[in-house]
DNA sequence: GGCGCTATCATACGAACGTTTGAAGGAGGT
DNA sequence: ACCTCCTTCAAACGTTCGTATGATAGCGCC
């Protein structure tokens, strides 16, 4: 159970927190080399600079992400039970990993083109549930609309949630670290995207 | 239509658009003095500091989303009418000012408490989204559920597909610049927002 | 005319930034 | 033993940061 701990293991754990609590810029390579207890040079060592460190924190949390929504959008079930499993891996990948959000958060504020790895990942899990959403309308399960669309509307409401927390937790005062709240609001967005995609013949005309 | 262009002013439409793009941390008052065409000691003496000149950017801001979702909750018609115009209000107002967005998000993504007046602000729009969503369960036109994580879903659809534009349009190539896009966009979510509060006899047990 | 107040200016300050440097360690192969 | 390669180290590099300083100008008012 014990970590060796190399170098670069150290800085990507350090780089991760710090990055997601303050930002690219927001972070000083002297921080992270001091809160990994590691040479002010390591960085440029084992990285090049403290850009592609950076990258290799993103990169190293965006998989995390894509294994849980990939696995739950390839689950069994309805198109509309798997799509609800695909919203509750998201609530629960960000709450076993408090660092993800911010750190997306802050990657999306910047003003500058996704990683090419991030877009495809993203492109990948719109387009798995624009797939589910269109089965399911194919199987007469799922109302009319565009899926695309229809999937923008399902998979906002798990990462703005999670993504936004804080104010959240702040503005609502809706506290996601506690579990029992957490559960009824991930029921209840669960209730409202089931509600939001099914057919229901008398409000249509 | 002539603008004298105040000192102040320059500096509070150079920051807005700077910090926006660039976030906090990534701008430097002497960006911002010169992109303002000012005195680079024209941000201390007008506003202290630059912590002080970002607070003026994002209280600015928010008093323009303010107004917008306040006056569209407060409007006429059904609950679910006044819903559907705060989502639909929401949109409209990240559109026709592009930096709010991404300074929303960047101010989001730094972990410290919002600033007393943003928290407020937030609180009076959840506050009032759970309000008309109670008065509907009252009257009998929007189904069960806890008001307030309800809003929060009716909330997030509006505000992550206007943050998170940038990335939506590279990830599932929505462009939300071009109108005829936006347009139907905006309705699909409208129309999600509509089947997941209404009540469906048939769906309850 | 001279005074006081506000605003703008060029410049300077010390601190912190990301990165570079060159020397020192330390394990593995011959 | 010696050489080699990878890694770590303390120190320094030049740049940029936010803010402070003191001089200068414009303008209303006694």
């Amino acid at each position: 159970m014990y970590k060796p701990a190399s170098t670069s293991e150290s800085l990507i754990d350090a780089a991760r927190s710090l990055f997601a609590q303050h930002g690219y810029d927001g972070t000083s390579v002297r921080a992270i080399t001091e809160q990994a207890g590691v040479n002010l040079g390591a960085i440029t060592y084992h990285f090049g600079s403290k850009e592609s460190l950076y990258e290799a924190v993103l990169v190293s949390a965006n998989a995390a992400v894509d294994r849980g929504v990939m696995a739950a959008a390839a689950g069994p079930g309805s198109p509309l039970d798997r799509i609800c499993g695909v919203v509750r891996a998201l609530f629960g990948v960000f709450a076993e990993q408090p660092d993800y959000p911010q750190l997306i958060m802050h990657e999306l504020a910047r003003s500058r083109p996704l990683p090419e790895e991030l877009r495809q990942a993203l492109e990948r899990r719109i387009g798995a549930l624009a797939t589910l959403i269109g089965e399911g309308q194919a199987d007469g399960s799922i109302r009319g609309g565009d899926p695309l669309l229809m999937a923008l509307s399902v998979g906002s409401q798990p990462l703005w949630i999670s993504l936004a927390a804080r104010p959240i937790r702040e503005g609502a005062r809706i506290d996601q670290d506690d579990p029992e709240t957490r559960g009824r609001l991930v029921e209840s967005v669960v209730a409202f995207v089931r509600e939001g995609l099914a057919v229901h013949p008398e409000t249509e005309e």
